[in-house]
DNA sequence: TTTGATTTTGCAACAATGTTGCTTTTTAAT
DNA sequence: ATTAAAAAGCAACATTGTTGCAAAATCAAA
């Protein structure tokens, strides 16, 4: 059974899902997202796949993978946002990703906890919360 | 009374208490953060205070402040980084703020709620936590 | 209060990042 | 195969952030 093949029908399944054109760039950027564990950042995506796509084509590309719920953006003190896979029920417009991220002070890897759930945030009255975002940084796995 | 004056008096004394020379640009920058309710992104403090000062010189001086402790800077979707005035005990090279952010979705301000703490986390034995980042989206009390 | 070392600023040049309009190419349906 | 629609590539531009260096401001000591 070739992995290979398998990997691609299940990206190309996932664009079909999503109404989206089978295109070499999107096949290209969905699979290192696939590929990979953590999260990848716009640059870390021109630098893998950007050799054969116009840096403008992932801009696009990652934007429209956004909307369409395939992937989210993870905010970061450090001022790049980073991307990773939905893995929850993630659909065109209307994302569900209510997990922790981890960032490593020291490689810089950024790590969806989907297990970890975002805490309940009491607000004083004024406020209404629509969406909690809770990034934690230390040292993951590999680094201590 | 005059309370330009014993605003003045109180920048000099945080600038010289953090052992930073008191120079024009110091004096406008913490001026605004004094002035302000919520957050400020760099593009806000450039506008409000960019005409006499060189950006240089405002990116130099938000670094310097944080540096010290003086300021603290705020995670967001958007990748605009918001600086704040520490209300907590920071001090040079050691930020203690535990507290939640709030950006409003409608109008984008953004808030220190001083007095929401940020939850423990409870992460995978792998992980060690090191500081704990939580921003909630939502209608700010103008805004609903 | 003048002097002089030290720090900070402004400027210029550059690098990185992100955006937009338009043309060509690719895709997917007929 | 033909064709309409969608996406990619390209160029030009805008914004944001960085660095080295000379000029100016600050501060402390004389
Ligand atoms: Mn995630
Ligand atoms: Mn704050
Ligand atoms: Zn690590
Ligand atoms: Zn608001």
């Amino acid at each position: 059974m070739d992995t290979g093949t398998n990997t691609e029908a299940a990206i190309a399944r996932t664009l079909k899902k999503n109404n989206l054109s089978i295109t070499e760039s999107r096949k290209k950027i969905l699979q290192l997202f696939l590929e990979q564990t953590g999260a990848l950042a716009h640059g870390d995506i021109e630098k893998k796949a950007g050799e054969k796509f116009d840096r403008v084509t992932v801009y696009r590309t990652l934007q429209t993978f956004v909307e369409k719920g395939i992937i989210h953006t993870i905010p970061t003190a450090d001022n790049s946002i980073r991307y990773a896979l939905c893995k929850d029920a993630c659909s065109d417009g209307h994302h569900h990703d209510h997990h922790v991220h981890f960032v490593c002070t020291n490689c810089k890897k950024t790590y969806c906890l989907d297990d970890v759930v975002t805490p309940e945030i009491k607000l004083p009255k004024d406020y209404t919360a629509e969406q909690v975002e809770v990034v934690v940084e230390g040292l993951c796995r590999d680094c201590r």
